[in-house]
DNA sequence: AATTTTTCTGCTAACGTTCACAATCCGCGC
DNA sequence: GCGCGGATTGTGAACGTTAGCAGAAAAATT
């Protein structure tokens, strides 16, 4: 109809064409109990049918607030956006879609320095709360995030080394026991825990715990095959699977700390002739989509993106007591434990 | 220092401390010509001290504009937030990396339902242009983006099915052509294609019409292992090897349009004691995560997310001509092309 | 030395909302 | 018949910035 380059409708428009004034309309389309049914009805008619929609960076203005979540999604420096692990992309989706559901944008930024994004966020000041995601081991992102809360600034982090945080973690004790029961179910007797204990990721530690909890209650004795840094988690689960077979204690199953360190182990296993399911179990966590295709397909916990980026948002959003939220985890059967 | 809960500076707390009124400090910073080189840098230093930053909500209402790239990934319904492919990830990531290369924030939303985004982004008008990643089938999106690009925003569409609108793509013949000089170069004799062609999917199509061409060009005849629609990608490269299995048509090695199908292939030919690489070699295009752990691992050619998420941000942002840009692919041999 | 030009800066008014407060209207009890 | 509380609505200001215009100072021109 209107040919020319139309310019946004405002709330003055409506107001005219309502017949009340534009503070009314404010109060009208935000829901205020102070404004009487049929203006209500008038006013929305005469929005819609102007196609009129609140300009949120005036009202955000006005009220102070961004009505914008940061989300920042940590990467090694250097690091191409695809090696990032695919589990943080899922959980960065959910994150968005918790966040819009709630009314709120979402301000993505991948940084590869904690620097910047300290910057990023701190100084510019442009969310109401920050979800963080990603491991990080420098001991000044504790004193930031401490400084940006005294700000009245909430900060979630998934996976926090730092437990003065509010965090949300898969339940990775659950994990631990998840494991051992299933390998013990599949008729293994010695499953080994492989993984590093005592780094920043916590959530080794954690599910290790668990695996050592469990393997007590049934009555036997947890073991360790420990991991050393290498340039991937694959190249560490396959040196300690290789470090494992060397010694050759009889370990029959192996529950590796996350699905890359198992696929890695598959492999060094595949390479010394070891017949993974027959002679070797292995199970990971994660569920990374490479264990689907790996041969033999893995067995793996798999974490909850969904629930978790739920759980981060609210952890960020809802005010009250600090929110330490574990995610619940499911076991995955596939064939790399199908003795 | 200052203890309590201070308050954001503005620009006339920075005026105040210059000396200077506070217009003059919103020119200072925002690098108007128009300033003396000493004045400007008694406002930066002020601003400085005083840990100022443009409050951008203000600057955008002001402006007019909203200094905001819309990000919108496009999703099957239901699908869980982790079922989306990985390059699509790392393809936002980049978008986002770009984007605030360029002073932009990204305002991401994973969308099932092309209606739930067209409303997100056109009835709201927070951004000044978007990015669509995904292929979407619905015809009413063509109409759509037309409508906003008619408006004065510009849409960047990640593989689009529709020529009218601006895209970027990957260089999906060079890659067909890199696919087959790479298998004749190994040894295979008779490559064969396996993929859909004439659906949305225009990639799978291109990557056909390179290898043709290709094929042709070495006075080869081109081969074509059709898929059909099954519930999974990995499902259709799976049954369409099978197919090619049954009719035994001496074909020696396999392009499969992506390597997800490329996956499923392989397992269709260890299920038939077909041993790739020696009897058959298999690879596709993607270079998915998964294809890493692949037993054999997968020959794939790789995109660039990182060059793809550049060219849509300049495709949106940098006004001009239309912008139909291809970005270059590589090849990566692995194992399963190692005759 | 007077005038013009240039360069810089200050004043004022937006941008489109929301909030605090005052004003109006209604019915009702006295 | 008058005043009074509750329910609605209007008025005015504010959020923090940028842009247009005009004025003042400095530099260049006659």
């Amino acid at each position: 109809m209107n040919g020319g380059s139309r310019r946004r409708p405002t709330s003055f428009d409506v107001a005219e064409r309502a017949g009340v004034s534009q503070p009314t309309v404010s109060r009208a389309l935000s829901g205020s109990p102070a404004i009487a049914e049929a203006t209500r009805r008038k006013v929305i008619e005469a929005a819609e049918a102007l196609g009129y929609f609140v300009d949120e960076r005036a009202a955000r203005l006005r009220r102070g607030s961004t009505g914008t979540l940061a989300v920042v999604v940590i990467c090694r420096e250097g690091d191409s956006a695809s090696s990032i692990n695919p589990f943080a992309y899922a959980l960065l989706g959910s994150v968005c879609v918790a966040a819009s559901e709630r009314g709120f944008e979402t301000l993505v930024s991948f940084q590869a320095r904690e620097a910047d994004f300290f910057g990023h966020y701190q100084e510019q000041g442009r969310a109401d709360g920050l979800v963080v995601i990603g491991t990080t081991t420098n001991a000044a992102a504790w004193e930031h995030f401490r400084g940006l809360e005294s700000e009245g600034r909430k900060v979630a982090y998934w996976g926090s080394p730092f437990d003065e945080l509010d965090w949300v973690r898969s339940d990775n004790r659950a994990a631990g026991k998840l494991a051992v029961e299933h390998l013990l179910a599949a008729g293994y007797r010695r499953p080994c825990f492989l993984g590093a204990l005592n780094t920043p990721q916590v959530q080794f530690t954690e599910r290790y715990e668990g695996y050592a909890e469990a393997m007590r209650a049934a009555g036997l004795e947890p073991c360790l095959a420990p991991t050393v840094n290498a340039p991937t988690r694959e190249e560490e689960g396959r040196r300690a699977a290789r470090r494992l077979i060397e010694r050759g204690e009889g370990i029959d199953a192996v529950f590796a700390a996350c699905d890359a360190m198992a696929l890695g182990a598959i492999e060094a296993f595949a390479a010394a002739d070891i017949a993974v399911p027959q002679q070797v179990g292995v199970m990971g966590f994660d569920d990374l989509v490479a264990g689907r295709f790996s041969r033999p397909p893995l067995t793996t916990i798999a974490p909850d993106p969904a629930e978790a980026g739920a759980a981060l948002v609210e952890a960020v959003l809802d005010e009250g007591e600090a929110a330490r939220r574990r995610v619940p985890v499911s076991l995955i059967v596939r064939g790399s434990t199908a003795r």
